[in-house]
DNA sequence: CGGCTTTTTGTAACCGGTTACAAAAACTCT
DNA sequence: AGAGTTTTTGTAACCGGTTACAAAAAGCCG
């Protein structure tokens, strides 16, 4: 009965190439090979030299599976983006990307719409799918999602936002500083009758807080924002046209739009257009994050570049850190900004 | 001497639950354990409940290494999309996102800025990094990108592109079609002098193929589109406005223009109204994919909708096909259908 | 009710790497 | 040269699931 040899033999006509087929061919043994190929100091040279070419004449590809299972790492980093629908978010990505790759993790990435149920869903499945370390966006949140990265004691980071002080650490930029920046800006030229059509502040901590950098800045010169100046709306460019429409029929006296991202202040500027309001002359609109497409309206539009690129990078460059067991300071300010377009001037006279 | 015990003790502990756990809580095997969770009619009733009860007391969570090592399925998918920055994707990949989510598969996805030498790379990375099946956009890129699908038989979908024969299997839109439905749309409005903003042909089949589509459509009434109404500029807002001010000097007679996608069609469209130039009186602009942006426009913007979400979906579901051995129709044709909007007129008379 | 088929469950090998530990080799120094 | 130390290499266990195969249990039928 030719039945175990039958079966062995259809395993290994199947198999592909592993460690035990490179180990043979270089005549050294598979724990040489793994360290050839991972920790290559170990190893004296002729013999690193064999067992590459060896792996380089087999095609030899490690499973990453079984890589992932012996080593306990997964090389895959998780990141949870509120949406793909804001370019602001694809330089990021980009540069996240890269960043990670050039040190051989694979990024996965999900959205959840702004809804914190499917945050926390999404986390999950990131989780069981293996991950050695996770990125996010701002800092509130399900508490039960920190639990649960606590719990396995996972590598994470959040985003988009700098927080002085908390246990989170974070890679991002000081959303109220850039808030009270525009205002003071506006101020500066001489509004004073400044309405504000601001993101989800409920769901989205950095709307939050651009917000209430806007009312500090009011504030401190003394300029009221009564709450009918103010309109919370989604992100998106619909919604931000309704809503300057809204804020125009209850108060046509307002001289300039403060609003919380470049997707409202596009949304604000071709509202005030389809009305015939010149924009800045009649009506100064700013925004925040620092769109390729706000540059190019006409006019351009006025706003805080938040530097998206460098933030993805030096948060790749955290994860990686942690990963590896260096250091990685627990806190990094991305600078913001203030771009001075077309889009702001002077109140009308 | 207690070594051995000393070390199984340190193992034991920081081990977490496992199918063995698992098991011996039920007081089954971890093969029934295993069917319980994965092929649960394969079990009785009575343990699969006991099996169920005691994985979820113990809190278990299969360990996703170990499951792809030894079932030789990573379910992950890895998608290449041109880019991010281009929200027409982001539909597309929520969509296709969401249904992989359902059947317990991630999504791994990377860019590559329309270059192939990034493609293959990337692809590279991802094939290394495991995966199950790949998504890629277009038909046209380096054959050796196929041959590495071919050598390990990965399963693979191209998208954005419906091609009636050929290898490839397919989910998207016909873009020669719609590329003709544009210009008969303008022709038949009355346009005679027309000129085009098309994509980047040498690196993007679908860009090629709508810019053909127009030709065609131009060509089957007798109207000329001489080289010089024709520029080719990357997918940005900055190059399209660049390339509208560039057609319009070269020939001023135009009174139409039909872009390559949305993008370019929303450079056109703010590059004409900051010249003075009358939408749709003076020129008319039409656009390709339908994005929000195109429609929040002033005066919105006629373009064809290639229903991205419904491509997702529908790419999901062939791979996950493929991958259970179930049919799976190996091309699939995505609606894409004409939006007039303001941004087309008759020509001036 | 005994023999035969079908279904359910258990045992243990297996996936393909990594790494703890031991053995061997190379190096140091008196 | 030989004892002691350091470095290099090999052996084999291990990671935590899945699954082939065998054994046991259940179902069927004359």
């Amino acid at each position: 009965m030719p039945r175990p040899s039958a079966k062995a033999q259809a395993a290994k006509t199947a198999a592909s190439v592993g460690v035990r087929q490179v180990a043979r061919a270089a005549g050294v043994s598979t724990a040489t090979v793994s360290r050839a190929l991972n920790t290559p100091e170990r190893v004296t040279a002729p013999i690193r030299a064999r067992v590459l070419e060896a792996a380089r004449q087999l095609n030899y590809i490690p499973d990453p599976a079984a890589r992932a299972l012996s080593s306990q790492r997964s090389y895959r980093i998780g990141a949870l983006i509120p949406t793909i629908d804001n370019s602001i978010f694809a330089r990021f990505v980009e540069a996240l990307q890269k960043r990670l790759r050039g040190a051989g993790y694979g990024l996965l990435m999900s959205s959840y719409e702004f809804d914190p149920k499917l945050e926390l869903e999404e986390t999950k499945a990131l989780l069981e799918g293996g991950i050695d370390g996770l990125i996010l966006t701002g800092e509130r949140r399900d508490p039960a999602l920190y639990d649960m990265l606590a719990a396995r004691r996972l590598p994470y980071v959040l985003t988009s936002i700098y927080l002085p002080e908390g246990p989170h650490p974070c890679v991002g930029y000081d959303n109220r500083a850039g808030g009270a920046a525009v205002a003071r800006y506006l101020l500066d030229l001489g509004h004073r009758e400044i309405g504000m059509i601001q993101g989800p502040t409920a769901v989205n901590d950095r709307a939050l807080l651009r917000a209430q950098g806007v009312r500090d800045a009011l504030e401190a010169r003394g300029v009221p924002l009564p709450s009918q100046r103010v309109i919370e709306r989604p992100f998106s460019i619909t919604d931000s046209r309704a809503a300057l429409r809204h804020l125009l029929s209850g108060a046509p006296e307002i001289t300039a739009v403060v609003c919380g991202n470049d997707v409202l202040a596009i949304g604000a500027l071709l509202e005030a257009q389809s009305q015939g309001l010149d924009v800045p002359g009649r009506l100064s609109i700013v925004g925040f994050d620092g769109l390729e497409l706000a540059a190019q309206m006409s006019p351009p539009i006025t706003t805080i570049d938040v530097h998206t690129g460098l933030m993805g990078r030096n948060t790749g460059e955290y994860l990686l850190a942690r990963l590896n067991g260096e250091f990685a300071p627990q806190r990094t300010l991305i600078e913001a900004s203030l771009v001075v377009r077309g889009s702001s001037g002077p109140p009308p006279a």
